[in-house]
DNA sequence: AGAAAATATATGACTTGTCACGTAAAAACT
DNA sequence: AGTTTTTACGTGACAAGTCATATATTTTCT
């Protein structure tokens, strides 16, 4: 017989709170949150859209026609995410696409009237949802979550071997 | 002969550079670079550690043994992620899960000598990882950025029906 | 004590995202 | 002109999440 091993509840809870200030480790629960809470934005407006699908008609309507890539870079995802969803949204009548005739490996993306309509069912309500945000955070304060982005973006770009190695070589160590 | 649809490629960059103040749309991309960066820093440091392994190692070397309910709650994730997880790692001999005696429905998680290792090749480098990132953000700019989050992640508790409610009513339409 | 409600976990089905690799077309370079 | 390199897209394989539902235990309530 094992004796029973004891869980230390105030330590459970004090790495709980510690890892609060941990970016890293809060990224995906609050982008899981987020998404969640899209997903529940665009089942209350009715028209069954998907993140993705929404995401892509809102920067068709927004930008015009563009290539698969166009719409890749804009929502800065991997262009194989679009290339899956796309032919569905073809499939519901949402978008059009066409091979383009100056460059034969691209394929134009167009939304249709139906696409169109499903977005201007669901804009409203995702319209509210980016106001209700507006109503808990200032005009600056986004600005500045978006500039904290934008620096966490790019040092998330920086290849592991050059900060290991910077490390490694002292460089900055008391930066 | 459809006529060829024309791309604004003007348009196409000012959707772009607009979406960079979109919170909401900008998550996906800052999470999914996390995730890649610390996939590329665990495949670095050699130990064959998945996202999920390195952070429930983690959370088990700080906080001592504890439940499945506990992990996902510190990871803030669904109780499910973990649920599947951990199975796979005891095969691996880096947990050992026990049935509690003091409640039958819960299972006790413990690290073994073995996933203590696994942890220790990881550490380092992973401790590099937040240390390159205090070079890029000051110790307040991680407390503000972590404030922003934190707030962030109360709006997107607030369900769907309150949010649309409330601006219907025309409540706080100025704020 | 017995019934009803809550809680912990497991599991199936699904979405969003990545990477690696293949193919076709275009661009760049001898 | 012909070869090499780059680019655009498709697709298979996988990781990390979610939700809904089922089951076994506890807890709570009468």
């Amino acid at each position: 017989m094992t004796e029973q091993v004891t869980i230390d509840a105030d330590q459970v809870r004090a790495r709980m709170e510690r890892e609060g200030l941990n970016i890293f480790s809060r990224l995906p629960a609050v982008y899981a949150a987020s998404r969640t809470q899209g997903r529940k934005f665009l089942d209350f407006a009715g028209g069954g859209l998907s993140i993705v699908e929404w995401r892509t008609l809102w920067d068709l309507v927004e930008a015009g026609p563009m290539t698969i890539r166009d719409i890749a870079a804009i929502q800065r995802a991997d262009h194989s995410l679009l290339s899956r969803a796309l032919p569905e949204m073809r499939k519901k009548g949402f978008v059009e696409m066409q091979r383009s005739s100056r460059d034969a490996r691209q394929t134009i993306v167009q939304i249709t009237p139906k696409g169109r309509a499903a977005f201007d069912q669901a804009a409203p309500v995702m319209a509210h949802r980016r106001a209700a945000l507006r109503d808990v955070f200032t005009e600056e304060e986004i600005r500045d979550f978006a500039g904290f982005l934008d620096r966490l973006e790019q040092f998330l770009r920086i290849p592991v071997e050059q900060l290991v190695a910077d490390k490694i070589a002292g460089k900055d160590p008391a930066k």
